[in-house]
Parts: C-alpha cells; sequence; structure tokens
DNA sequence: CACAATAGAGAACGAGCGTTCTCAAAGCAA
DNA sequence: TTGCTTTGAGAACGCTCGTTCTCTATTGTG
C-alpha cells in the first residue's frame, strides 16, 4: 500500500480516537491496533504524536470547510446562504459520533500547554469568520452581523456537545433568521423599485 | 487552621491550576505545592483527584451564577437585565485569567472518559439556560428568545477564549439586543394602553 | 521528662505514556 | 540458495501520574 494511503488511514483513526475521546486519553498503542500500522510504521510516517494532532486538526478544518461550503452553495438566495450554516449543523448535531467542535475541544485540552494546538484552533476559528463576513458582505447586509452570526454557530456547537441534543441548531437558525432579516435590505438592491411592497417585516 | 481553610485554599489553587493549564495537565504534587498541603494532607480532606475536580466545578457553578444575577440585579428594566448577562462576560473576557468557560473545557477534555465531569458540565449549563428562561419569562417575552440568548452567550464565551480578545461579548451583545427588541413587546403589557404610540420597529 | 498521636517530606509502587530498540521473520536481488 | 534490507511485534527506556507507605520530627498531654 502507498504511503499515502497509509498515511489517510493513520489520520482517519486518529481522528476518530481523539475527537470521541480526546487527545491525551488515547496513546499511540491504541492508534496502531485501530489503524493496523506497527509503532514503527506511524514513527516511520510522523516525527510525533504532535505532528499528527496537527494533521488531524488540519483534515478535520478541510473537512468542515468543504462541508460548510457545499451546504451554502447548494442554496439560491444570500439569505438563504446564511442560514445554510445552520443546517450544516443541525445535519452534523445528528450524527450520533458528535461531540463538540474538535478545535475547541483541542483548545480546550492542549490550547494552554501547546501553542501549535493554540494556533490551529484559532486559524480554523478566523477562516470560518472570514468566510462568513465574506457570505454576509456578498448579501449586501450591514458587516456587523457577521461575527453575531459565527457567535451563533460557534454557540449552537457547544450548546449541542454538552446536552447531547440537536435543537441548538434549529434556535440558533430562528436567532440567525432574525438578525439577518434586521441586517439585510429585504429586497435585492437591484429590485428597489419595488420597496414600497415588500417593506413589511 | 480549620479544616474548611485548608480545604478552601486547596479548591481555590486547583481552580487556579486547572482552569489555567487543563486537569490532566496539573499533578497532585504540583496542587501540593500550590496549595502548601501536603499530600497526605489532600488525601486526607479528599478522596481522589476526581473528587477535587467535582468539587472545583461545584465551586465554579457557583461564582459564576453568583456573578452574573448579582450583575443581573443591578439593571433596572427587563430588557437590561438580559443584556446584563453580557456586560458580565465583557468584564470577564477581560481579565487575563481568562481562558474559555471552565465547564466546556472540562468537558472537552474529560466528558468522554468521565460521566461524572459530563454531568457536571451539562447541569451547570442546564441551570444558566432556566436562569435566562425565567429572566426571559419575567419580561414577557417569547420564551423562543430564552436558549437564542443562552447560545449567544455560549458562543460568545469560546470565541473570545480562542480569539484571546474580548470584543466577542460586544457582539453577542448586539446580536441580544436586536432578539430582545424582536420578541419583547416594545413597552410593558400594564402599558398597553399607549400602544398605538409605540409599535414602531 | 516520657509517651502517644499527628503531620510533613518524600520515597515507593504500579500503571500508563511517548519513543526507541531488539530481534526474528519475510521479502528480494543476484 | 545466499546475503542484504526491510518489516512487524513487542520489549525496553525514561518519564509522569495518582495513590500509598515509611520514616522522621513535632506537638500536645500526663
Amino acid at each position: 500500500m502507498a504511503d499515502e494511503q497509509v498515511r489517510a488511514r493513520v489520520l482517519e483513526a486518529a481522528d476518530r480516537l481523539y475527537y470521541g475521546r480526546g487527545i491525551q486519553s488515547v496513546g499511540m498503542d491504541e492508534l496502531r491496533l485501530a489503524s493496523g500500522v506497527s509503532l514503527k510504521g506511524l514513527y516511520g510516517l510522523f516525527p510525533s504524536k504532535a505532528a499528527i494532532v496537527l494533521e488531524v486538526l488540519d483534515r478535520r478544518h478541510a473537512q468542515w470547510t468543504d462541508g460548510v461550503t457545499e451546504r451554502v452553495a447548494r442554496a439560491t438566495t444570500p439569505r438563504d446562504r446564511l442560514l445554510a450554516i445552520y443546517d450544516y449543523l443541525a445535519d452534523w448535531f445528528l450524527d450520533d459520533t458528535f461531540r463538540g467542535c474538535g478545535f475547541i475541544n483541542a483548545f480546550a485540552e492542549l490550547g494552554s500547554i501547546s501553542p501549535t494546538v493554540a494556533q490551529s484552533a484559532r486559524e480554523h476559528k478566523a477562516g470560518f469568520q472570514d468566510y462568513v463576513a465574506r457570505l454576509v458582505a456578498t448579501a449586501g447586509a450591514d458587516p456587523a452581523l457577521a461575527p453575531q452570526l459565527s457567535i451563533l454557530a460557534e454557540g449552537a456547537q457547544t450548546t449541542a456537545a454538552i446536552a447531547g441534543t440537536g435543537e441548538a441548531a434549529d434556535h440558533a437558525r430562528r436567532a440567525a433568521g432574525i438578525l439577518i432579516d434586521a441586517a439585510m435590505p429585504a429586497v435585492p438592491s437591484w429590485n428597489r423599485l419595488d420597496e414600497r411592497h415588500s417593506n413589511a417585516r
């Protein structure tokens, strides 16, 4: 099997274990068992556990970004594109393996003792916030809407994780709808001739 | 020194260390050093590290509850009482020791391997959500407002923790204001005679 | 002063960790 | 087949952890 495939198998197993039980609780021996790659093999592919952790976080960031953008792309109106974020969260929360945001978890566990983990979490969150800001800008809404929507998404994730239920996504979506309506012209600006018919809230 | 005072000193030191660096990263020896209580003394006062962790979480819950209710009590109108939550957060985020919600952190670190820690976090969050729900009910607002405000507070905490800045409190406060206005009659119900003058949004 | 009880310092213990090393088996070129 | 390289299984190493134990010094009490 090619190195790249073995790497992928290791990172998949590591992600599953680290996300499900915490990083410090999963030893290299368990990763060997779960991935089917010997200890020597693991240390041939990665210089250390810390390196594996960082690659797992990178992979998770890419998967999150892909998942959200794909869900957003399916929506048609600017308003629905913003709300699609919470639809994505709603689906994710229903997954039985859901245990909160992996970056929040990693940051909580290691952020204060591992600068690289802390940086990875910061970059992930900043990337998401930038993405939301771009969606908000494209929608022509007040830029102040962007951090509000990001905070809602953040709060929904931790609330759902700790409560063990998915309702938080619906609550966040409803709140987002209200905030969007307050920050966005009800009708696209190129249709402003009709505004007198559509300004009912 | 009385047992209760020694207990308090131990729990204070444990809280500072656990919150600042993570629970698993702080050993009993370090707690002995920070508290000035010998290992034998620690195990005389507490049966195990797990018991200390739980008491630390209980203490933290009480402090959070006291702090929030005190801040809320200072506000006069129902609307300001709801917004006071975010003022409390804003102050907290400026503390240099701020490192996110201790319960989210503990849950992320140990929730999946320690049922008692998971339960403590769930109870803490449920308690806060109930409190917000009571404030919302007292304000005569749509009950759906309560989980929205809780999610905003939750999201502000993790956002501020990872970003390392406190702006999230302001963003959450602004969002809360919009959501409150959308869910609450603009004028107290006992003044409804005037409603025809104040229904402008 | 004598003596029992206590408490502190720190060694000890058993377990688990990340990482490296050993050694035997397997594969492969010639 | 022979010799060389690579591989996997798992032992070994050095460390840290939570917890207990030992031993010494101290204290209070008669």
